[in-house]
DNA sequence: GCGAAACATCGAAGCGTTTCGATGAGGAAG
DNA sequence: CTTCCTCATCGAAACGCTTCGATGTTTCGC
């Protein structure tokens, strides 16, 4: 490995100047920097992140946890993931994973221990433990998702409860009066994910606000999902729209809807909300939410502020409609 | 932060000696001991994983990449992801995460950085270049799939060519003369993955051993599974034995196979061959491969001894079955 | 009761950076 | 032709730790 010391010797300079070049902070004649980066080329160097990160106190490196792996949302996580990386990398930090079963515990060692400036967190509760803690400990952090009350830490999110009444008002829109609702699965509810919570919250409000039927959220299952939408159908048979939470279950849904001979969206109009992933180009679906990517870059700005001591802020994101192909 | 000074300071101690205490390597008095103990207990303090880095070179965080993105994929690769942070920190170790698009460059940069100590990558190809330049630029590094010629770095496998054998063998142990096969999705092929081609390779060897029917491999897309299946058996109505690779399906395709009025195991046995996730504990499914933690801790520990310059080793799973209930 | 070995602890060097103050060379101003 | 700046570069300290050799203190064998 090759050492500053040694650029130095083969430019023929100072080992500051070296690293004035590389960090650009003072000014460096064009023959000098010339020289120190045709040295640094030939010696293949790259600079000690320990060393740096000693001195500087700043790693560049953002823990993310994901969360807990209830069997179906890892389907979604892993998706989140590497958004996540991405839009890290983007922007010259990198990213360590925490499994979420290490609760906050190990966040707090990879601050303390100055491995990481900043953490973010994935699946936040409508009340979260975590989120005092980290408060608590004053790490920096963002979280993606948001608890019920001010947590006292930066966070994004999709505005879940506009998203809810959004969706219904789509269907309404397209002159659907009797809707149903499937959402996440029934331990996602239970544990009080802000996503779920909210989204179903709005989607009822709306639905008492329009004057339509909105028949009780049924929680998916992927291995169940057609006896859950003849359920559905069986408890009312009219139902002309279908609100779905979640982008992953989307093909399968309208896949099922078709074997049970209804047309989409002639019979039943599909309304998925959430954060999708891709651009759906021809799909007889409406998405309304958002997209992953921007989540994930919205969430990592905000860890890279929270690194700089800078005050809490929160985004919430407003939900986007993508309607249906024609 | 408080530091080891701080630390020795108010044991009133040497700082080396805080230093032993905490790594043990030379005997310490248990009145000592004891002292040290509580002011790193009083002060909260954690050593600085940059200056420990820098001073041992040694950071005890090991580079994932995951395979670049191919939607299908992600699916099952967050779970491996996890396992693989779980399987690093149960050994000490911290796992920072690399998008697979970055190909080689990304993990050159972090461990010439010495920001890692080792590399992992999953998703190795038949024909893999990012495992010559691995090699090339000498890099600890474990591989989880292995290519087709000796790679000169470590891997772990499952011996997919084994897997594919033994489940068309468990099959024809069932009886069954008419076999089909549901293989990881067109692009997965065509990029030469490993584990598709091995898999696919093995069941063929063995239908022709075995003298059964073997219908070529249908690449399987979520969203047209029943079309797939209803294809199958279009083209030989008899099939009673259906190899499906990959288990995230494996609920699915049994559904699918219900709809279709198909009893599983009755007129169509299933096998599952892979990796597999949970204990499946009630299934009419056969499951031959192993498990996703065995390869995840495997890797991990290919990559501690890569970083410790050992030899290359390599490791083949040998699969294992797991039985259908009765 | 003396020398040697074992034990417990200390002090200092060094890992590879960044950054601050100092220094020398030119050039503008008087 | 001095004096004062500015500009480019240098030298050294410091970040927090690990580790090696040195030092003082017991303990043991004979």
């Amino acid at each position: 490995m090759s050492t500053i010391v040694k650029v130095a010797e083969r430019a023929g300079v100072a080992v500051s100047t070296v690293s004035y070049v590389l960090s650009g902070k003072r000014p460096i004649g064009a023959e000098t920097r010339r020289r120190v980066l045709s040295a640094i080329d030939e010696l293949g160097y790259v600079p000690n992140a320990s060393a740096r990160a000693l001195r500087s106190t700043r790693t560049n490196v953002l823990a993310l946890q994901g969360f807990s792996a209830l069997n179906d949302e890892s389907i979604g996580q892993g998706l989140f993931i590497f958004a996540i990386a991405d839009a890290a990398r983007s922007r010259g930090q990198d990213v360590l994973l925490v499994p979420a079963a290490d609760g906050i515990a190990e966040l707090t060692r990879l601050s303390r221990s100055s491995m990481v400036d900043a953490v973010m967190l994935m699946g936040i509760l409508v009340r979260d433990r975590r989120v005092e803690s980290l408060r608590r400990l004053r790490l920096p952090a963002a979280l993606l998702g948001h608890p019920e009350d001010d947590p006292g830490v930066s966070w994004i999110d999709l505005d879940f409860d506009a998203a809810g009444r959004l969706s219904v008002e789509e269907l309404v829109g397209m002159g659907r009066r009797s809707l149903a609702y499937v959402g996440p699965p029934a331990e996602v509810f239970a544990a009080g994910a802000g996503y779920a919570v909210r989204t179903w919250r709005g989607a009822q409000a709306a639905a008492a606000a329009a004057g339509v039927t909105l028949q009780a959220q049924v929680s998916i299952t992927t291995s169940a999902l057609r006896d859950q939408l003849e359920q559905i159908f069986a408890a009312a048979p009219r139902t002309d729209g279908l609100v779905l939470h979640f982008d992953f279950a989307a093909q399968q849904v309208l896949r099922t809807l078709r074997l049970m001979g209804k047309r989409v969206p002639d019979d039943v109009a599909v309304v998925v909300v959430g954060g999708w992933h891709h651009q759906q180009t021809e799909s007889p679906i409406t998405f309304v939410g958002s997209t992953i990517d921007k989540i994930a870059g919205g969430a990592v700005d905000l860890a890279i502020e929270a690194t700089a001591a800078a005050p809490p802020r929160s985004i919430l994101l407003a939900p986007e409609v993508r309607a249906s192909a024609p």
